[in-house]
DNA sequence: ACTTATTTGCAACAATGTTGCAAATAACCG
DNA sequence: CGGTTATTTGCAACATTGTTGCAAATAAGT
């Protein structure tokens, strides 16, 4: 019963059925610190110089894949990833939560507590997922 | 009470304080001809040799500067563009409307007849822009 | 400790987006 | 019209982002 025990990222890396390395446990290391989104520059700025460019692609893109972290595609076309919860695994991402892009401070947060209104697409129309992003300003650049 | 014509890109370049130049009226024919959103590389291929790559990308900047076309960000990052609507202008773009990308053709639509449901933010969020985007299969590729 | 499949780093490349500047041109005005 | 001016274009150069192949390194199972 030690399924998806977070704070643990070694447990996290097993549970997804990926192997152990340095990097995975660094790059998770940060998911799991931040609370907000990270981009592959982002991540490839914080560990300088500890891996290769193309490696961290590599950990992102498994990390998707496996069901770990979701991708987050911004306004301008940068894209960021974000941890997933625990409906989601090898076979298919299930986020129906709202991403919120900050302009003040840049940050992208994922909105867990809020509820998503389903959308119904016109006949003919089908999805497998749906994505929900807000611009503005967050909590805490709303304060000041 | 010429405002908003469609159909002819000349006025509506004027309306939107725009001069009128040739990559202006070519890449504006191109939205107005097709139903889906088109990226800087699908222009760039169907205009080539036309225009310079540089010219293209600042058309397109300044289309949405002036509220003349909207950006799509898909989930790969791919950036695309679509004409707005009446509602949107120099000052701020209004769009409330869902962007379907479907898997099977690669096409972006703008589906402008349903309506979407608002969302409520947690306390001390505030946004400006809304954005919805749906990944699927699209009326004509599941009629197949 | 040995074996094997996976992962990493490197190098090279492809695609995408940005900037500065001189030449070309759209719009305005008499 | 023709002249003037502010805007726009093309070019060149560069920056960033993402991809691929392959040999060396390494995690995991026996």
């Amino acid at each position: 019963m030690k399924k998806h025990t977070h704070g643990n990222g070694t447990t996290l890396l097993e549970n997804h059925k990926l192997r152990i390395t340095p990097v995975r446990q660094q790059v998770l290391g940060l998911f799991m610190g931040k609370p907000h989104a990270l981009s592959h520059s982002d991540i490839e700025q914080i560990l300088v110089g500890d891996f290769d460019r193309v490696t961290i692609y590599r950990t992102l893109t498994a990390f998707v894949e496996k069901g770990l972290v979701h991708k987050i595609p911004a306004e301008n076309g940068v894209v960021r990833y974000a941890l997933c919860k625990d409906t989601c695994s090898e076979e298919a991402h299930h986020h129906s939560h709202v991403h919120f892009n900050c302009g003040a401070c840049g940050q992208t947060f994922c909105l867990e507590n809020i509820s998503v209104p389903s959308i119904t697409l016109p006949q003919g129309y089908t999805f497998t997922d749906m994505n929900y992003l807000a611009t503005g300003t967050c909590k805490n650049c709303n304060k000041v």
